[in-house]
DNA sequence: TGAAATAGGACTAAACTAGTCCTCTAAATT
DNA sequence: AATTTAGAGGACTAGTTTAGTCCTATTTCA
């Protein structure tokens, strides 16, 4: 249903913590306490975050987790592709298989304009924005403008 | 993968066939040939897209569906809307369950804005943008500007 | 060397999706 | 009135995906 996964949701959550205790090495079984995520989904995903590069891995004693990129360099889309892959509302728009109807065609072309936007505004908010704006004076204040893309 | 389902993906190219033949009735059986979607699929979808108000049905012998609106007053929101539900990413967005953690609910809440600036943009373009505008001269446009969204 | 961590992947139950099919109801035609 | 055409509604199924767990190997510290 245009849904993120549950394990998304987790991500941001999980990765919400590590921001707001930054500049610390956080072992899995820490984080999960603190965020009272099951152990073992902690560990998995901290493992996808870290092959895409969203965090950084110590293995080891003394190991764990930190992010990689200060919490405003870290985007919503970098979060969500790393933990369920591309980001395209529609089929064809990642794999540019042959289209049986030129008629449909077309209307997927425009679906690739719309999925282009999407990209863009998770773009556009930052881990940062999710995990510390919440204050009633300061909104969240979130921007998208995109115009004039010819398809390709 | 905050991917569409097939069925929405088949309910616009259907949509768009019907757009480009409008103020007729097109039975079932008639947009199936025409879009070489599976009649019993196409029956579903229509179904779906008639209980919700975006084509407007007439029973019987002769009968068939037609849109309810002009293709520029039905948005792709409504479309997805009609085969998925309500557009939310995060679970909590629809169903106000209660939050186990605050510092989650901190990051859910801002979900919420992203899901709202999400809706808007899909609300923004109808299914005349997908259905026509695809000529290389007339690229679709497509522009959101959601700002200072106080969170509820 | 032993303990503490992550890496990688196998595995399972539950949920969802896509697609089909059946019966019922409504309208038009004859 | 009977017949035919077409939608309404819902049950059902196979296949896929998701969420979540667990096991074994590897790395590092002390």
């Amino acid at each position: 249903m245009l849904r993120l996964s549950k394990l998304t949701d987790y991500a941001t959550v999980l990765l919400g913590y590590m921001a707001r205790h930054r500049a610390e090495i956080h072992a899995a079984v820490e984080i999960a306490r603190a965020t009272r995520i099951a152990l073992p989904t902690v560990s998995k995903l901290l493992k996808l975050l870290a092959r895409s590069g969203v965090v950084r891995s110590i293995r080891g004693a003394k190991g764990g987790y930190c992010l990689s990129s200060p919490p405003d360099k870290i985007s919503v889309a970098d979060i969500i592709q790393a933990i369920e892959g591309p980001i395209a509302l529609t089929e064809c728009s990642i794999s540019d298989e042959y289209c049986e109807q030129s008629a449909n065609c077309e209307i997927r072309g425009n679906w690739r304009v719309i999925n282009k936007a999407m990209r863009t505004a998770l773009e556009s908010v930052s881990l940062a924005d999710l995990a510390f704006a919440t204050k009633p004076s300061a909104p969240l204040e979130f921007k998208v403008s995109v115009e004039s893309l010819s398809r390709g």
